[in-house]
DNA sequence: CAACCGTGGGG
DNA sequence: TCCCCAAGGTT
Protein backbone atom coordinates (compact mmCIF):
# COMPACT_ATOMS: atom_id res chain seq x y z
CA UNK A 1 0.00 0.00 0.00
CA UNK A 2 1.09 3.50 -0.72
CA UNK A 3 0.99 5.54 2.43
CA UNK A 4 0.06 9.18 2.16
CA UNK A 5 3.12 11.37 2.31
CA UNK A 6 3.82 15.07 1.75
CA UNK A 7 5.35 13.99 -1.54
CA UNK A 8 3.70 16.58 -3.76
CA UNK A 9 4.35 19.47 -1.38
CA UNK A 10 8.00 18.56 -1.10
CA UNK A 11 8.29 18.55 -4.88
CA UNK A 12 6.40 21.79 -5.42
CA UNK A 13 8.33 23.64 -2.71
CA UNK A 14 11.56 22.41 -4.18
CA UNK A 15 10.44 23.45 -7.65
CA UNK A 16 9.82 27.05 -6.55
CA UNK A 17 13.46 27.37 -5.51
CA UNK A 18 15.45 25.02 -7.72
CA UNK A 19 13.18 24.01 -10.60
CA UNK A 20 14.27 24.58 -14.16
CA UNK A 21 12.18 27.51 -15.30
CA UNK A 22 14.46 28.85 -18.01
CA UNK A 23 14.41 25.99 -20.48
CA UNK A 24 13.68 27.26 -24.01
CA UNK A 25 10.23 25.63 -24.04
CA UNK A 26 9.33 27.29 -20.75
CA UNK A 27 9.37 30.79 -22.19
CA UNK A 28 5.98 30.49 -23.84
CA UNK A 29 3.15 28.21 -22.92
CA UNK A 30 1.56 28.02 -26.34
CA UNK A 31 0.38 24.49 -26.89
CA UNK A 32 2.11 24.28 -30.26
CA UNK A 33 5.50 25.05 -28.74
CA UNK A 34 4.92 22.68 -25.83
CA UNK A 35 3.90 19.97 -28.26
CA UNK A 36 7.13 20.25 -30.25
CA UNK A 37 9.22 20.20 -27.07
CA UNK A 38 7.44 17.17 -25.64
CA UNK A 39 7.89 15.17 -28.83
CA UNK A 40 11.57 16.06 -28.98
CA UNK A 41 12.03 15.16 -25.32
CA UNK A 42 10.78 11.61 -25.78
CA UNK A 43 13.68 9.36 -24.79
CA UNK A 44 16.02 12.28 -25.35
CA UNK A 45 17.81 14.28 -22.70
CA UNK A 46 17.27 17.99 -22.18
CA UNK A 47 20.75 19.10 -23.19
CA UNK A 48 20.51 17.18 -26.43
CA UNK A 49 17.13 18.64 -27.31
CA UNK A 50 17.86 22.34 -26.65
CA UNK A 51 19.73 23.22 -29.88
CA UNK A 52 17.29 21.22 -32.02
CA UNK A 53 14.29 22.86 -30.37
CA UNK A 54 15.68 26.37 -30.87
CA UNK A 55 16.43 25.65 -34.50
CA UNK A 56 13.00 24.13 -35.03
CA UNK A 57 10.91 26.97 -33.63
CA UNK A 58 13.10 29.52 -35.34
CA UNK A 59 12.22 27.96 -38.66
CA UNK A 60 8.63 27.03 -37.74
CA UNK A 61 7.54 29.56 -35.10
CA UNK A 62 3.85 28.75 -35.31
CA UNK A 63 1.28 26.28 -36.58
CA UNK A 64 0.82 27.91 -39.98
CA UNK A 65 4.54 27.97 -40.69
CA UNK A 66 4.84 24.29 -39.88
CA UNK A 67 1.73 23.52 -41.90
CA UNK A 68 3.49 24.87 -44.98
CA UNK A 69 6.60 22.79 -44.38
CA UNK A 70 7.49 19.71 -46.37
CA UNK A 71 8.43 16.46 -44.68
CA UNK A 72 11.98 16.92 -45.93
CA UNK A 73 12.25 20.34 -44.32
CA UNK A 74 11.15 18.92 -40.99
CA UNK A 75 13.50 15.96 -41.31
CA UNK A 76 16.45 18.20 -42.14
CA UNK A 77 16.04 19.92 -38.78
CA UNK A 78 15.50 16.61 -37.03
CA UNK A 79 18.61 15.13 -38.64
CA UNK A 80 20.90 14.02 -35.83
CA UNK A 81 18.27 13.95 -33.11
CA UNK A 82 17.25 10.35 -33.74
CA UNK A 83 13.96 8.49 -33.54
CA UNK A 84 12.91 9.94 -36.87
CA UNK A 85 9.41 8.52 -36.70
CA UNK A 86 8.74 11.43 -34.37
CA UNK A 87 9.41 13.87 -37.22
CA UNK A 88 7.16 11.87 -39.54
CA UNK A 89 4.46 11.95 -36.88
CA UNK A 90 4.79 15.71 -36.49
CA UNK A 91 4.32 16.04 -40.23
CA UNK A 92 1.23 13.78 -40.17
CA UNK A 93 -0.22 15.69 -37.26
CA UNK A 94 0.29 19.14 -38.75
CA UNK A 95 -1.27 18.03 -42.02
CA UNK A 96 -4.30 16.75 -40.13
CA UNK A 97 -4.58 19.98 -38.19
CA UNK A 98 -4.33 21.95 -41.39
CA UNK A 99 -6.90 19.96 -43.31
CA UNK A 100 -9.38 18.86 -40.66
CA UNK A 101 -9.01 21.23 -37.71
CA UNK A 102 -8.59 24.57 -39.47
CA UNK A 103 -5.16 25.10 -37.90
CA UNK A 104 -6.54 24.58 -34.42
CA UNK A 105 -4.40 22.41 -32.15
CA UNK A 106 -6.53 20.04 -30.02
CA UNK A 107 -6.70 20.86 -26.34
CA UNK A 108 -8.39 17.78 -24.94
CA UNK A 109 -6.71 14.60 -23.75
CA UNK A 110 -9.02 12.43 -25.85
CA UNK A 111 -8.10 14.24 -29.04
CA UNK A 112 -4.41 14.50 -28.27
CA UNK A 113 -3.93 10.83 -27.55
CA UNK A 114 -5.33 9.94 -30.95
CA UNK A 115 -2.59 11.89 -32.69
CA UNK A 116 0.37 9.86 -33.94
CA UNK A 117 3.30 9.79 -31.53
CA UNK A 118 1.34 11.09 -28.55
CA UNK A 119 0.75 8.69 -25.68
CA UNK A 120 -0.46 9.18 -22.13
CA UNK A 121 2.64 10.91 -20.82
CA UNK A 122 3.10 13.23 -23.80
CA UNK A 123 -0.59 14.19 -23.81
CA UNK A 124 -0.52 14.81 -20.06
CA UNK A 125 2.66 16.85 -20.33
CA UNK A 126 1.30 19.00 -23.13
CA UNK A 127 -1.91 19.80 -21.25
CA UNK A 128 -0.40 20.32 -17.83
CA UNK A 129 2.47 22.47 -19.08
CA UNK A 130 0.54 24.56 -21.58
CA UNK A 131 -2.87 24.78 -19.90
CA UNK A 132 -2.20 23.85 -16.28
CA UNK A 133 -4.68 20.99 -16.50
CA UNK A 134 -4.62 18.11 -14.03
CA UNK A 135 -2.94 15.14 -15.70
CA UNK A 136 -0.37 12.75 -14.35
CA UNK A 137 2.72 11.86 -16.30
CA UNK A 138 4.99 8.86 -15.94
CA UNK A 139 8.39 8.87 -17.54
CA UNK A 140 11.66 7.14 -16.76
CA UNK A 141 12.68 9.76 -14.20
CA UNK A 142 9.42 9.49 -12.31
CA UNK A 143 9.47 5.71 -12.39
CA UNK A 144 12.94 5.73 -10.87
CA UNK A 145 11.88 8.11 -8.10
CA UNK A 146 8.80 6.06 -7.25
CA UNK A 147 10.70 2.79 -7.18
CA UNK A 148 13.23 4.26 -4.77
CA UNK A 149 10.89 6.35 -2.69
CA UNK A 150 8.43 3.52 -2.03
CA UNK A 151 11.11 0.84 -2.37
CA UNK A 152 8.98 -1.07 -4.83
CA UNK A 153 9.76 -4.67 -5.50
CA UNK A 154 10.43 -5.81 -9.03
CA UNK A 155 7.28 -7.04 -10.69
CA UNK A 156 6.87 -10.13 -12.78
CA UNK A 157 6.06 -8.27 -15.96
CA UNK A 158 6.46 -4.79 -17.40
CA UNK A 159 2.72 -4.59 -17.79
CA UNK A 160 2.11 -5.17 -14.07
CA UNK A 161 4.79 -2.69 -13.12
CA UNK A 162 3.49 0.02 -15.44
CA UNK A 163 -0.03 -0.35 -14.13
CA UNK A 164 1.23 -0.20 -10.56
CA UNK A 165 3.33 2.90 -11.19
CA UNK A 166 0.47 4.69 -12.95
CA UNK A 167 -1.77 4.02 -9.97
CA UNK A 168 0.80 5.54 -7.64
CA UNK A 169 1.49 8.64 -9.70
CA UNK A 170 -2.24 9.19 -10.14
CA UNK A 171 -2.59 9.11 -6.35
CA UNK A 172 0.19 11.56 -5.59
CA UNK A 173 -0.21 14.06 -8.43
CA UNK A 174 -1.84 17.17 -6.96
CA UNK A 175 -4.97 18.69 -8.49
CA UNK A 176 -3.56 22.17 -8.04
CA UNK A 177 -0.15 23.23 -9.30
CA UNK A 178 -0.05 20.10 -11.43
CA UNK A 179 2.32 21.77 -13.88
CA UNK A 180 4.77 22.72 -11.15
CA UNK A 181 4.60 19.25 -9.66
CA UNK A 182 5.15 17.58 -13.02
CA UNK A 183 8.06 19.83 -13.87
CA UNK A 184 9.50 19.52 -10.38
CA UNK A 185 9.45 15.76 -10.27
CA UNK A 186 11.07 15.62 -13.71
CA UNK A 187 13.80 17.98 -12.53
CA UNK A 188 14.41 16.03 -9.33
CA UNK A 189 14.56 12.82 -11.32
CA UNK A 190 16.98 14.05 -13.96
CA UNK A 191 19.27 16.15 -11.76
CA UNK A 192 19.15 14.55 -8.28
CA UNK A 193 17.59 11.08 -8.30
CA UNK A 194 19.81 10.03 -11.17
CA UNK A 195 20.30 6.47 -12.31
CA UNK A 196 23.88 6.38 -11.09
CA UNK A 197 25.26 8.26 -8.10
CA UNK A 198 22.05 9.98 -7.00
CA UNK A 199 22.61 13.11 -4.95
CA UNK A 200 20.51 11.98 -2.01
CA UNK A 201 22.04 14.56 0.32
CA UNK A 202 20.32 17.43 -1.46
CA UNK A 203 17.13 15.56 -2.37
CA UNK A 204 13.89 17.11 -1.12
CA UNK A 205 12.42 13.62 -0.71
CA UNK A 206 15.17 12.06 1.39
CA UNK A 207 13.31 12.34 4.68
CA UNK A 208 10.61 9.93 3.47
CA UNK A 209 12.54 7.92 0.87
CA UNK A 210 12.65 4.28 1.91
CA UNK A 211 15.58 3.35 -0.32
CA UNK A 212 17.59 6.16 1.24
CA UNK A 213 16.58 5.29 4.78
CA UNK A 214 17.79 1.71 4.43
CA UNK A 215 20.77 2.75 2.33
CA UNK A 216 19.84 0.78 -0.76
CA UNK A 217 19.45 3.12 -3.67
CA UNK A 218 20.22 0.45 -6.19
CA UNK A 219 17.07 -0.64 -7.82
CA UNK A 220 15.84 -2.82 -10.62
CA UNK A 221 12.47 -2.61 -12.21
CA UNK A 222 12.33 -6.16 -13.47
CA UNK A 223 14.01 -9.50 -12.97
CA UNK A 224 16.57 -10.48 -15.57
CA UNK A 225 15.99 -7.63 -17.92
CA UNK A 226 18.51 -8.48 -20.55
CA UNK A 227 18.80 -6.71 -23.83
CA UNK A 228 19.61 -8.78 -26.82
CA UNK A 229 22.13 -7.23 -29.11
CA UNK A 230 21.98 -8.10 -32.74
CA UNK A 231 24.97 -8.06 -35.02
CA UNK A 232 24.40 -6.85 -38.52
CA UNK A 233 26.59 -5.96 -41.42
CA UNK A 234 26.06 -3.42 -44.16
CA UNK A 235 27.96 -2.21 -47.18
CA UNK A 236 27.69 1.47 -48.02
CA UNK A 237 28.81 2.73 -51.38
CA UNK A 238 30.34 6.18 -51.39
CA UNK A 239 30.65 7.65 -54.83
CA UNK A 240 32.73 10.77 -54.94
CA UNK A 241 32.77 13.14 -57.88
CA UNK A 242 34.22 16.64 -57.73
CA UNK A 243 33.25 17.30 -54.11
CA UNK A 244 29.86 15.71 -54.59
CA UNK A 245 28.59 12.43 -53.22
CA UNK A 246 25.66 10.27 -54.19
CA UNK A 247 22.90 9.89 -51.61
CA UNK A 248 19.57 8.13 -51.73
CA UNK A 249 16.48 8.97 -49.81
CA UNK A 250 15.50 5.85 -47.90
CA UNK A 251 11.98 4.60 -48.41
CA UNK A 252 10.03 2.03 -46.38
CA UNK A 253 13.04 1.29 -44.22
CA UNK A 254 13.05 0.64 -40.52
CA UNK A 255 15.97 2.87 -39.78
CA UNK A 256 16.68 6.35 -41.13
CA UNK A 257 13.44 6.21 -43.06
CA UNK A 258 13.03 9.28 -45.24
CA UNK A 259 16.59 10.39 -44.65
CA UNK A 260 19.38 10.65 -47.18
CA UNK A 261 22.08 8.04 -46.85
CA UNK A 262 24.72 6.35 -48.92
CA UNK A 263 23.25 3.43 -50.87
CA UNK A 264 23.17 0.50 -48.47
CA UNK A 265 23.55 -3.18 -49.26
CA UNK A 266 23.44 -6.26 -47.13
CA UNK A 267 26.17 -8.18 -48.91
CA UNK A 268 29.33 -7.33 -50.77
CA UNK A 269 28.01 -9.23 -53.74
CA UNK A 270 24.89 -7.11 -53.97
CA UNK A 271 26.92 -3.95 -53.73
CA UNK A 272 29.07 -5.14 -56.61
CA UNK A 273 26.02 -6.06 -58.65
CA UNK A 274 24.67 -2.56 -58.19
CA UNK A 275 27.93 -1.03 -59.35
CA UNK A 276 28.05 -3.34 -62.32
CA UNK A 277 24.47 -2.56 -63.23
CA UNK A 278 25.26 1.12 -63.50
CA UNK A 279 28.59 0.44 -65.14
CA UNK A 280 30.64 2.32 -62.62
CA UNK A 281 34.23 1.87 -63.43
CA UNK A 282 36.24 0.82 -60.47
CA UNK A 283 39.75 -0.48 -60.31
CA UNK A 284 40.50 -1.21 -56.70
CA UNK A 285 37.24 -1.73 -54.94
CA UNK A 286 38.61 -4.18 -52.41
CA UNK A 287 41.42 -1.82 -51.55
CA UNK A 288 38.98 0.95 -50.85
CA UNK A 289 37.09 -0.96 -48.23
CA UNK A 290 37.01 0.72 -44.85
CA UNK A 291 35.38 -0.84 -41.85
CA UNK A 292 33.55 0.95 -39.12
CA UNK A 293 31.48 -0.17 -36.20
CA UNK A 294 28.29 1.71 -35.50
CA UNK A 295 25.90 1.16 -32.67
CA UNK A 296 22.19 1.66 -33.12
CA UNK A 297 20.14 0.91 -30.01
CA UNK A 298 20.28 -2.85 -29.80
CA UNK A 299 22.10 -3.33 -33.08
CA UNK A 300 25.80 -3.51 -33.62
CA UNK A 301 26.21 -2.52 -37.20
CA UNK A 302 29.41 -3.50 -38.88
CA UNK A 303 29.83 -1.12 -41.77
CA UNK A 304 32.00 -1.58 -44.81
CA UNK A 305 32.52 1.58 -46.80
CA UNK A 306 33.15 1.06 -50.47
CA UNK A 307 34.73 4.25 -51.70
CA UNK A 308 34.70 4.99 -55.37
CA UNK A 309 36.01 8.02 -57.18
CA UNK A 310 34.61 9.01 -60.53
CA UNK A 311 35.42 12.04 -62.62
CA UNK A 312 32.06 12.38 -64.30
CA UNK A 313 28.61 12.53 -62.81
CA UNK A 314 26.58 9.47 -63.54
CA UNK A 315 22.87 9.48 -64.12
CA UNK A 316 21.53 6.68 -62.03
CA UNK A 317 18.12 5.24 -62.19
CA UNK A 318 16.74 3.95 -58.94
CA UNK A 319 13.31 3.79 -57.45
CA UNK A 320 14.31 6.28 -54.79
CA UNK A 321 14.73 10.00 -55.09
CA UNK A 322 18.46 10.48 -55.37
CA UNK A 323 20.84 13.29 -55.72
CA UNK A 324 24.37 14.40 -56.01
CA UNK A 325 25.11 16.36 -52.88
CA UNK A 326 27.79 18.93 -52.45
CA UNK A 327 29.92 17.68 -49.60
CA UNK A 328 30.36 21.18 -48.22
CA UNK A 329 26.60 21.77 -48.03
CA UNK A 330 25.70 18.44 -46.49
CA UNK A 331 24.61 20.09 -43.23
CA UNK A 332 21.45 21.38 -44.88
CA UNK A 333 20.31 17.91 -45.81
CA UNK A 334 18.36 15.40 -43.75
CA UNK A 335 21.15 12.88 -43.51
CA UNK A 336 21.05 9.73 -41.44
CA UNK A 337 23.80 9.48 -38.82
CA UNK A 338 24.95 13.02 -39.72
CA UNK A 339 27.87 13.25 -37.30
CA UNK A 340 29.34 10.07 -38.67
CA UNK A 341 28.68 11.15 -42.24
CA UNK A 342 30.16 14.61 -41.83
CA UNK A 343 33.27 13.29 -40.17
CA UNK A 344 33.54 10.76 -42.95
CA UNK A 345 33.24 13.33 -45.70
CA UNK A 346 35.66 15.66 -43.98
CA UNK A 347 38.29 12.95 -44.06
CA UNK A 348 37.20 12.15 -47.54
CA UNK A 349 37.94 15.58 -48.94
CA UNK A 350 41.33 15.74 -47.28
CA UNK A 351 43.21 12.59 -47.90
CA UNK A 352 41.96 9.12 -48.57
CA UNK A 353 44.97 7.49 -47.02
CA UNK A 354 43.99 8.79 -43.59
CA UNK A 355 40.65 7.10 -43.78
CA UNK A 356 41.44 4.18 -41.55
CA UNK A 357 42.91 6.30 -38.80
CA UNK A 358 40.55 9.24 -38.80
CA UNK A 359 37.44 7.27 -38.08
C1' DC B 1 4.17 -7.98 -24.47
C1' DA B 2 8.68 -7.63 -26.21
C1' DA B 3 11.12 -5.72 -29.85
C1' DC B 4 12.07 -1.77 -32.13
C1' DC B 5 13.47 2.96 -33.20
C1' DG B 6 19.01 6.95 -32.78
C1' DT B 7 22.22 9.38 -30.76
C1' DG B 8 25.27 11.31 -27.26
C1' DG B 9 26.83 11.35 -22.56
C1' DG B 10 28.40 9.34 -18.18
C1' DG B 11 30.60 5.97 -15.15
C1' DT C 1 36.80 1.09 -24.20
C1' DC C 2 32.54 -0.71 -23.16
C1' DC C 3 28.09 -0.72 -21.31
C1' DC C 4 24.02 1.51 -19.85
C1' DC C 5 20.59 4.65 -20.57
C1' DA C 6 17.66 8.80 -21.58
C1' DA C 7 11.01 14.10 -20.82
C1' DG C 8 8.06 7.02 -24.88
C1' DG C 9 5.19 5.33 -28.39
C1' DT C 10 4.02 1.87 -31.73
C1' DT C 11 3.34 -2.73 -33.37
Amino acid sequence: MIIKTPFSNLIINWYHIYGRKNLPWKKHKHIYLVWISEIMLQQTQVNTVIPYYIKFIKKFPNIKCLANASLNEILSIWSGLGYYKRAHNIYKTIQLIKKEKNYYFPESFEELIKLPGIGKTTAGSILSFSKGYYFSILDTNIKRILVRFYYLKPQTSIYTLEKYLWNIINLITPIYNTDKFNQGILDVGSTICTHKNPKCIICPLKKYCIAYSINDINYSLLYNKKKKIKNKKSWFIIINCKNHVWLEQRKLQKIWNGLFCFPEFFSFKKACQWLKKYQIYNRNLTQNKVYKNYKISNIKLDIALLIINVNYKINFYTKNPNFWFNILKISNISVGMPTFTKLLLQQFTKNHTHFNKGL
